[in-house]
DNA sequence: TCCTCAACAGGTCGATCATCCTGTTTTAAG
DNA sequence: CTTAAAACAGGATGATCGACCTGTTGAGGA
């Protein structure tokens, strides 16, 4: 009967505060983002924020493992799950990954070496959770080239440091990429991933 | 005769400052980094902080132009002035880097790297600096390669891609090195860029 | 010697930071 | 229905941030 009926919805205010946090955190960086202005991008209360993030270290293992492992998932896991051989499914998703950079015009960096390099040195759990996601990314990685060396499809191939590099290069390309604020890098990095994995598949 | 007697060395206090600065900002950040712990830790007043660096920003950038430029200079570029050629040069910045890790116990990150990631979607400027020292490195490698080519030492290589590919993936592995706290991600880019370069160079 | 300004000392300023507090409303168990 | 706890509202709090202020001391040119 009252109009402004409080909002009781924890999960979707949750959601909210972790959603904005990514995005904040991913563009502007951790440190950088105040837990006020998180509250004002979620347009949740103070009460509502100190009872789901008492502390901000709290939200940022929250969007490391709700939404930077998921991102990663989603852009460098999925897509070896669909058949292709591992040489095509790393072009693919640079290729992607470029033309979503060319067309919105800037370069935030990847989500994961953003949140990486400004806490790892601070905090040891999140640091920990930092390092289960690269440690997912690797592992989907050199089981991929695994597959592929079993099936015969390649050989004289080293999944694990193979897998490493691929993770390296795109990660240092996309800091690179960051900072001249053009993705010349990651072209060039997609190039010659490409001629590396291809002279090892023929 | 005064015994406290008010120290005037402009040079040597800037220096100290630049010193402390970088030492900070390369280990903990920089915006992890107050300018009162600055001020401590290279011993000036705040007057004398105000005097040489009114805001901040400046000193993020004499920091940038004076020591990062610096650290990158004599690790990865004067060593291609010793006459050998690239891959064996690149192979040795590696072992070494790898070694001082080992040794020290922690990994704290490429300063170039880190600078990179945490400030070049605040101000221009100091992405334009960072930018410039990239290029450099950039420059450096690429004109290596080039030689090794036009010496008939190589062949079937582009330069510029090709150093792109090391750059990224040493930054990229150094940053996975960082977030695990294990040099094992530069041991697998070391093995892999020295086959890639050995295929390239025979 | 006088004088000007760079160099430095020591403290202060408002703003913003992360965190916490009291009080109210909703939910759900008993 | 009662009641305890979760969910939320709307600030308040001390600490710390970067920036700045007034005053003093040094060096160097006229």
């Amino acid at each position: 009967m009252s109009e402004n009926r409080r909002t009781n919805d924890p999960e979707g205010v949750r959601r909210r505060i972790v959603a904005a946090a990514y995005d904040a955190f991913v563009t502007q960086g951790y440190l950088a983002t105040g837990m006020l202005e998180l509250r004002e991008r979620a347009s949740v209360s103070g009460g509502a924020m100190a009872h789901h993030f008492p502390v901000k270290r709290d939200l940022g293992l929250a969007v490391i493992r709700d939404r930077v492992s998921e991102a990663v998932r989603q852009t460098w896991i999925e897509p070896f799950h669909t058949g292709t051989n591992a040489p095509a499914a790393i072009d693919s998703i640079f290729e992607s990954i470029i033309g979503e950079l060319t067309q919105n015009g800037r370069v935030s960096g990847c989500p994961l070496n953003n949140m990486a390099m400004e806490i790892s040195q601070h905090d040891a759990e999140m640091r920990g959770a930092v390092s289960a996601v690269f440690g997912a990314w690797h592992e989907a990685l050199s089981a991929s080239f695994e597959t592929d060396v079993k099936e015969n499809r390649a050989r004289e191939l080293n999944p694990q440091s193979l897998a490493t590099l691929v993770i390296a290069s795109y990660s240092g390309a996309m800091a690179m990429s960051k900072a001249r604020q053009d993705v010349g890098p990651l072209i060039d990095c997609r190039v010659e991933l490409a001629a590396l994995l291809a002279a090892k598949y023929r």
